[in-house]
RNA sequence: GCGGGUAUGGCGGAAUUGGCAGACGCGCCAGAUUUAGGAUCUGGUAUCUCCGAUGUGCAGGUUCAAGUCCUGUUACCCGCACCA
């Protein structure tokens, strides 16, 4: 046999399946479906990295197989294409972003193809596309309609040397990730989506979807539940200041009170106060600082004393001082808390500093030299009828004497924020909304969607931090759809996430102009079967469109709770040199390169088989060599291949206990052993010299999935009839994974002393028999008692002897 | 600080969930083939004081039996970061 040229066989194959159409998915609902997705990519202008091609290829195996057992499988790929470094790019090349973002999808695409993915391309889609966004848009305007899309005065980021606002990802560390200088916090009105109001669903239905548990606990994490009271203090102004606290339990012990510098009722008590103009100073100090100053580790603890006004505990009437520091914020609970410096390590330090009292109220700790945080084993002292009580137990019955007394009552609080949904931009999708002076906030007409991103000459931002539309005077002024008068389009922007936060729904019917997707198409698809993407995307994407999904079911658009079944992640593919990928670090491997020398097969082979799929990997351009090998020693068997219609007797186990295996470690996500199975398969082939037909064909369908290019080109070199693709994938009789006769170890005391070879059924009674009688055994039990012995059924014998 | 994770040969990693630690691959060593190199094939490859003993970050514990379970501890990685 010649060897084997993956240039052109690979080649070959992908020009038959595109024109042949051999993964698109059927319309056809009466076979069973299956919804296989990965994370869309951004088409960078780098092109893609060899991190995409690991998540595909998993999936893309998972497809193939799922094809191979009888589903109609849907494996869709699109464009996130939407966003800032394509913006940037542009900018700084003079190209629209358009044209950008054409180039880049016409690379990724050619890239992709070249490694083989099964993806119905039929159905790909672009999130900057007008037939695309015009239903982004709609589902903002039944967002607006339902009043989960709001406008509020909010901090953004503001470079000003560039003169443009920027994401929080762009402005991390509190400086400009383009020109170093730090970042400023500027006041605008902003478009607000009401995730919160989701939170306790986005939380409890966790419980219904299958994703990994890391998965789980971050967004449970990142949604931050907590239950605790909220508790009325009267203030000598006479006024209520509600606090939030998740220690009702330690009220005994609140000496102080701390509101935040933003707190409304410092305005209110302006006049009261002895000491505004100090309370002043330290408030725009305050809201000078960026959001990194303010939020940095191990920061002493300041504050002022609020000098004119005090506040009454509840539970004692006891007067006690109220402070205003930046340790508290304004956008958590009420604003303010109350102080328990024994209990709480914050209120403990700052106590420290401004030598307040420390009252102890939970015993077990040394309130005098640390916080005494510890809720599970404290009993409650210095708390009149709480005495004696565990924490536990406190909890309660405060909570009911505090709503006995109308000083308060049991609360629930969220970490997680409503989502900031406008950015000061051109690339990304227009809000369908107009502003009227009569009527306010009024959304366009669903007829007028899309409404098209106009076209302009300049998209750079503004100097004065307004999106770069806001200059269109012509496309910005309008009539308003409700009164027909006067009127301003929105001219801010979506934010990336928008497009990618609905995306899978229009693969479904990505063509459908009527609908986001037909009911029809929505009911045969969804949801999404299995789901991979990367951990970063955690809190972010997988968040915000389970919050989507979840408003698109109560409106009745979609007919599941959640969008995906199942999610998984994959591991990093780190440089050689064991360091994340980047150009900097001159360390990125190209994707291309690797095709083109050791060919699509290989480079999926290896991306499998570099390591447990869910952990980061070093790339070893060694190792690779490994799985090129393997495959041709597959190509190789056709030199070794005789007739037969049934597996040898040599083989047979191996076959049905390999074929277990690979279906299993593909359901399982561990592509890793799957090969690791099948490489042994063929260690075994070439140890019996020869191969029949049966085997052979048994293997290419097990390995098909992994590489698909050379096992389809021997399947049809063998002519085994038809495609392989079309073939039935391979099946396994539990009976005959196992072995007739078993070799098992014989320990003396947990140690190895002899192996032996046994019937796999053989009586427990005749394989001691036969260990005992082993001439080691004997002479280790010569002179000792037998206090007992152990079998474990296929595996050991174990003799105890003292 | 809080939350999550990881730790096994020279390297990437396996280990039926408590039952022969190191599957599979890389690398390395030896041999075959080759004018030579490369490629390929065959065999070997945890460590040591090698008939035996020791070995899964470290220290204990449970068990006939521990990489796996329990207690404590160290290092590294990721996420969040004053959330009351």
């Amino acid at each position: 046999m010649a060897n084997y040229n993956y240039k052109k066989v690979e080649k070959k194959w992908q020009k038959i399946w595109e024109e042949n159409g051999t993964f698109y998915a059927s319309d056809d609902t009466s076979k069973p479906k299956y919804y296989c997705l990965v994370e869309f990519p951004y088409p960078s202008g780098q092109g893609l990295h060899v991190g995409h091609p690991r998540s595909y290829t998993a999936l893309d195996i998972v497809a193939r197989k799922k094809r191979l057992q009888g589903y109609n499988v849907l494996y869709p790929m699109g464009w996130d294409a939407f966003g800032l470094p394509t913006e940037n790019f542009a900018i700084k090349n003079h190209i629209h972003p358009e044209i950008v973002t054409k180039n880049n999808i016409a690379h990724f695409k050619e890239q992709l193809q070249s490694i083989g993915f099964s993806f119905d391309w039929s159905r790909e889609i672009n999130t900057t596309d007008p037939s695309y966004y015009k239903w982004t848009q709609w589902i903002f305007l039944q967002l607006f309609k339902k009043g989960l899309a709001y406008k509020k005065e909010m901090a953004v980021n503001w470079c000003p040397s560039c003169k443009c606002v920027l994401a929080n990802e762009e402005a991390a560390n509190g400086v400009c990730e383009r020109c170093g200088s730090e970042v400023i916090r500027k006041v605008k009105s902003q478009w607000m989506l009401k995730i919160t109001e989701y939170a306790q669903r986005l939380i409890d239905d966790l419980d219904e979807v299958d994703y990994i548990p890391r998965v789980k606990t971050q967004q449970r994490n990142w949604i931050g539940r907590s239950t605790g009271a909220e508790v009325d203090f009267k203030a000598t102004t006479g006024d209520i200041l509600t606090v939030y606290t998740t220690r009702p339990d330690t009220l005994f012990g609140a000496t102080y009170m701390v509101i935040s510098p933003e707190h409304k009722y410092l305005q209110k008590w302006a006049d009261k106060l002895e000491n505004i103009d100090e309370i002043k100073a330290y408030q725009e100090a305050a809201a000078r600082k960026s959001d990194f100053e303010r939020t940095e580790v191990n920061k002493d603890k300041t504050g002022v004393e609020l000098k004119g006004v005090r506040a009454v505990n509840p539970v004692n009437g006891k007067e006690i001082p109220i402070f205003i520091s930046d340790y508290v914020l304004a956008s958590y609970g009420t604003g303010a808390i109350m102080a328990v410096p024994a209990h709480d390590t914050r209120d403990w330090e700052f106590a420290k500093k401004f030598d307040l009292p420390i009252i102890e109220v939970v015993k077990g700790g040394d309130v005098q030299k640390e916080a005494f945080t510890d809720c599970a084993t404290g009993i409650m002292v210095n708390s009149d009828f709480l005495n004696g009580m565990p924490v536990e137990e406190a909890k309660v019955a405060i909570k009911d004497w505090l709503t006995e007394k109308g000083f308060g009552h049991e609360k629930v609080n969220f970490k997680l924020r409503d989502w900031v949904f406008s950015r000061q931009r051109y690339w990304g999708e227009p809000i369908p909304i107009v502003h009227c002076e009569k009527c306010g906030y009024v959304p366009i007409d669903e007829s007028e969607l899309p409404l098209e991103l106009p076209v302009v000459d300049s998209y750079e931002p503004t100097d004065n931090g307004e999106s770069p539309l806001s200059k269109l005077t012509d496309w910005v002024n309008t009539t308003c759809p409700h009164c027909g008068g006067k009127a301003t389009r929105e001219t801010d922007t979506m934010p990336q996430w928008a497009g990618s936060s609905w995306y899978f729904l229009r693969y479904c019917d990505p063509h459908n102009n009527e609908a986001l997707a037909s009911k029809e198409a929505l009911d045969y698809w969804m949801p999404v079967d299995w789901y991979n993407g990367g951990m970063e995307h955690t809190t972010l994407h997988l968040l915000y469109s389970r919050f989507w999904h979840k408003f698109l079911y109560d409106i009745g658009v979609v007919p599941t709770k959640e969008p995906y079944s199942k999610r998984t992640s994959h591991g990093m593919i780190l440089g050689e040199n064991n360091e994340k990928m980047s150009k900097s670090r001159g360390n990125v491997v190209n994707p291309d390169e690797i095709v083109d020398n050791y060919g699509a097969d290989t480079l999926r082979m290896y991306e499998m088989f570099i390591g447990d799929f869910e952990k980061a990997a070093p790339w070893s351009s060694q190792s690779i060599k490994g799985c090129k090998r393997f495959l041709e020693r597959v190509w190789a068997l056709q030199d070794i291949l005789e007739e037969g219609d049934e597996y040898s007797s040599e083989l047979e186990v191996a076959f049905h206990k390999t074929i277990k295996k690979v279906s299993e470690d593909i359901d399982n996500l561990k592509p890793n052993t799957a090969i690791a199975a099948m490489m042994s398969l063929l260690n075994d082939i070439y140890a019996k010299g020869s191969v029949n037909k049966a085997e052979l064909r048994s293997l290419l369908i097990m390995l098909n999935p992994f590489a698909p290019h050379i096992t389809e080109e021997i399947w049809e070199a063998q002519s085994f009839g038809g495609m392989l693709n079309e073939t039935a994938w391979v099946t396994f009789d539990e009976e005959k994974c196992v072995d007739k006769s078993v070799e098992i170890v014989v320990q003396i005391n947990g140690k190895v002393r002899e192996k032996i070879t046994i019937g796999v059924d053989e009586a427990q009674d005749s394989v001691l028999e036969k260990a005992r009688s082993l001439e080691k055994i004997k002479a280790a039990c010569e002179g000792k008692t037998v206090v007992k012995e152990i079998y474990i059924k296929g595996r050991l014998v174990n003799i105890v002897v003292k």
